[in-house]
DNA sequence: CATGTATTATGACGACTGGTCTACATATTT
DNA sequence: AAATATGTAGACCAGTCGTCATAATACATG
């Protein structure tokens, strides 16, 4: 049993230092080298648990990082007072980790994703996945604000590609406001739906 | 002279071979022998035309591939009647050209700015100016559409994020959805501003 | 407790590709 | 014809990923 955990760690060793490195330098800029040296395992080690070589532990990766991110979305769409709210808190948090980073670790599935999709069948599937999982998120949300089911899923599309995109550009110009400037013009469209309650 | 423009067409060709594997494949993803082997080039030309090596030949496959994003930009940004109109008639755009490359060929830029920033200043750089001047154009139309100055770069940003959010889920989903999801909300982001003239 | 079988851990090896550089051949201009 | 600019070919070593035979450990059975 203390050697179930033992080795269950090892593995996870393997997947979070993968996921780190991945977010970093991309997935063909990060060597199996890199990812044994980060988490202390041995070459042979890495294909015990992953016989399906990088790609494999790159598909798990995706899936760790990603279901962290919808486990923070969950628990932020909990506290939070609505999708305007929760957009406010998010960005907050997103601004925190670049800077902290000083904008190294952006998203920390799509770079991966851009480069194997869709030649990786694997990698796809999981960020789909893991897409899925966040559009789930931001429509349950949606919907307890009362808004039109017609127009939920769009508009939880909108607001996830909307955060990717202003995460990128974040990255590239090394500040916080292309993530500041997108969750206003958000919170500005999420009261849209507002307007129309209030006209009706 | 018909020799300058030859050496000008043999740089050209590495410069559109490198930004069109580097879309595909990611920055590190792609090798200097794919690049030649696509433009026909011999090793030792590409070190002639670019001493800085690789990263050198990865910034002008961001400036060449986004300066002509921008001149689509430019051009649609003239022909269309106005914000929302333009968001239309470009997420066709994208659509067309994403279903014509089976889902292959996203944004020219993304990828490779992802996995080299802020690693590689050269890369960032003409990143960061490319972005600079698809804000630009985005802004200058809004100004046109008599958008408050003061709500003018915020929106910009958010276009530009949304669209760019857009194309990498699209991507990584194989379908043109998540574009016509986000410009659909997009256009009803703009919206918000007719109204309040209406209002005002 | 002893023994045999899975499971887990290891690092050297090979076939290959990575980016870079040097040496040489050709073309253009002065 | 000399000098500069341009194009070509290949050598180079560090690094890539994946495979393997082997060693160490944990577990289940008699």
């Amino acid at each position: 049993m203390a050697q179930r955990q033992k080795t269950r760690q090892q593995r996870d060793n393997l997947v979070w230092a993968a996921a780190k490195l991945f977010r970093r330098q991309g997935y063909s800029g990060t060597g199996l080298r890199d990812i044994l040296a980060a988490s202390g395992a041995a070459r042979g080690s890495l294909y015990h648990y992953f016989p399906g070589g990088k790609e494999q532990i790159g598909a798990a990766a995706v899936n760790a990082a990603g279901g962290l991110v919808t486990e923070t979305f969950v628990e932020l769409a909990r506290q939070a007072d609505g999708p305007a709210d929760f957009l406010h808190r998010y960005s907050d948090l997103l601004v925190r980790w670049l800077e902290a980073s000083k904008f190294r670790d952006g998203c920390p599935i799509t770079t991966t994703l851009l480069e194997t999709t869709p030649e990786s069948a694997a990698i796809s599937a999981a960020g789909r996945a893991v897409f899925a999982d966040w559009r789930g998120v931001m429509a349950d949300m949606l919907r307890r604000d009362g808004w039109p089911a017609s127009r939920v899923p769009a508009t939880a599309t909108a607001i996830i590609a909307g955060l990717e995109g202003a995460l990128l550009m974040a990255r590239v110009q090394g500040s916080a406001r292309p993530i500041h400037d997108t969750a206003q013009a958000l919170c500005d469209l999420l009261e849209t739906n507002q307007s129309r309650q209030t006209r009706a």
